[in-house]
DNA sequence: TTGTAGGCGTTATCAT
DNA sequence: ATGATAACGCCTACAA
């Protein structure tokens, strides 16, 4: 049925050349002058035969795959992350790199790093949080020349290079906004599921900064992701004014857009009114956060930017060989104001 | 610094035993016995000096690489592709192959055919959308085993084996259950986008089906995601009480759950009552529709078994040579109800 | 301008 | 039970 892929050499017997005449013209190399006619020939062969080189022999020979592996972050897929791959794979290929997604889940650790290193790649882009000591010494060892660290700064940033969002920020950014337009405590709110937890903390000690600096009460919710156990937090709000007492207006960073809708339906369900008695802010502007009623304020994060500089500072590791670590805080972020505050 | 990766040959030195020594124990060969006190010095030589071995040349030599494309889709990325992926990519490391995500958005056609053809993989899971008749040929006379397009069955199901979700069914699935409800009329909505439209038509298509057994209304509504559009489409819904008929139960299938959450914020702006003048079902069963008011009723897909089977049957075709052609309709799915039908 | 030949790291065949 | 050796497909220095 379908006999063995044609190989160079098929293409040479072919269109009646040697070997590599075939090379030159595919990767059509300076310093070497092939005449237009063998050329044609040579390019018609390929054709003819659907000839396509093997990656494997090629990094074999040459020592360099131009991989890129990005193991599957285990954040939720927004169309936050899935926009930022694919900024990152066209900056990567304009750069000659090939970028590929690697299942990170089903794998830890040693194993891990070893299933990596066994594609030779040139470059790992892992989650912060699976790099340990040992691994990122497997990856080094294989001759990997960039391994960066996504995520969270932990100890990892002291052995590799680290891109992380500036977390804290958009928590400060969210307070700073909560207190422009009336909020007299903060609260911070933070996921406690186990690949948002740490991201979490980081934005609430934005949060925290600003409260601090501007003398305002403070508060960290841990939050499952359950109308019960928000519902069971929501007493932390409950206006005082039975007595008469002038309102407080209360202002909440939610964390991210999902959050904040969970903590909107129920404050709603328990006749709070947003933003009168609470003010909500969340972030990565999903469709749904303009689609909520009041409209959600959130921060949005900046998609561009972010992944051009990864993939710069990624080449320059790997051309200008070892470079020392580098900590990378990339994407700007920016408000979207809307009637939820 | 970094010096060249351990090759399987300084392993063997530094155990002091041949490198076809190492590559038995290494990939445990039957029929071959090591004593275990080599067996010992290998496997400690390889620990101490961090081998790993090359993906590229092992490749090279058996012929084989198993690895499996997958191409990343470009429908939306939600939990429930996220969840797919990751099961498919259990079963398939399950069966000894490494699946493996590839940039598809950049490269479109021969291009994009030719560079998966490139990483000789065993399999290739591609949107049937993208595979014309070259590029089928070009990944088939690269060696490649199995060629499977995912999504909507297209004229490509007669070239390759397909796997799509039962969409009709989705739609037919909902369709019943508005009817049920007490629905006097369906319509049908197909987004506007562009990776979205195909599926939407199968969708709607069951929802037809059923509007005809049934001889009731049907009416099908292509929407872009923009609340101008959707409360554009509103008039059809208009119940015509001004001259003391009877209200109609509206019921309608909005695609999936973010057009539904879209649809009834709309609804609920322009004074429309769910389920009272419009009955709504959605598709996903995101975490949104739970916290959504009326809680929203919904489609959900079952992520377990297609991915198995997917990878069963992968796997056949590649053992088994050519297999023809396969439909593989996967995917079950079951009515979550909820309060807005 | 084009051809020849050697080697990248691995596995498998064939001796020992 | 273990070791030497060839071959996989490609690239490239060197020879012609």
């Amino acid at each position: 049925m379908s006999a063995k892929p044609p190989t160079s050499l098929d293409v040479a017997r072919e269109a009646g050349v040697s070997q590599a005449t075939v090379s030159y013209v595919l990767n059509d190399r300076q310093g070497v002058r092939i005449s237009d006619e063998t050329r044609a020939r040579v390019l018609e062969a390929v054709d003819r035969l659907g000839y396509v080189p093997h990656a494997g022999a090629r990094t074999l020979r040459t020592g360099h795959s131009g991989l890129v592996l990005v193991p599957l972050v285990d954040v939720p897929y927004g169309p936050l992350a899935v926009g930022l791959m694919e900024e990152l794979d066209r900056e990567l290929s304009r750069l000659g790199y090939t970028m590929i997604q690697y299942g990170a889940r089903r794998l830890k650790g040693m194993a891990a790093a070893r299933a990596w290193a066994e594609l030779r790649p040139v470059a790992v882009l892992a989650p912060a949080g699976r790099l340990t000591r040992q691994s990122v010494d497997v990856l080094r060892s294989a001759g990997i020349k960039a391994v960066i660290g996504i995520g969270v700064v932990g100890w990892s940033s002291e052995i590799v290079s680290t891109m992380t969002l500036d977390h804290e920020g958009i928590g400060a950014t969210a307070a700073e906004h909560l207190l422009a337009r009336g909020s007299r405590t903060l609260t911070a709110i933070v996921p406690a599921e186990d690949g948002l937890r740490d991201m979490g903390l980081l934005r609430a000690a934005g949060v925290r900064r600003v409260a601090a600096a501007r003398g305002v009460p403070y508060t960290r919710v841990d939050l499952a992701f359950s109308e019960a156990a928000t519902a069971a937090r929501l007493d932390m709000w409950r206006a005082v004014d039975t007595t008469g007492h002038a309102r407080t207006k209360h202002g909440v960073f939610a964390y991210n857009d999902e959050y904040a809708m969970l903590l909107m339906a129920v404050l709603a369900d328990n006749g709070f009114s947003v933003p009168g008695d609470v003010a909500v802010v969340g972030c990565d502007d999903l469709p749904l956060a303009n689609l909520l009623r009041p409209r959600l304020t959130t921060v949005r994060l900046d998609v561009t930017t972010g992944p051009a500089m990864l993939a710069q500072t990624l080449d320059e590791i790997v051309r200008g060989g070892a470079a020392g670590q580098r900590r990378l805080a990339l994407w700007s972020h920016a408000l979207v104001e809307r009637d939820s505050t």
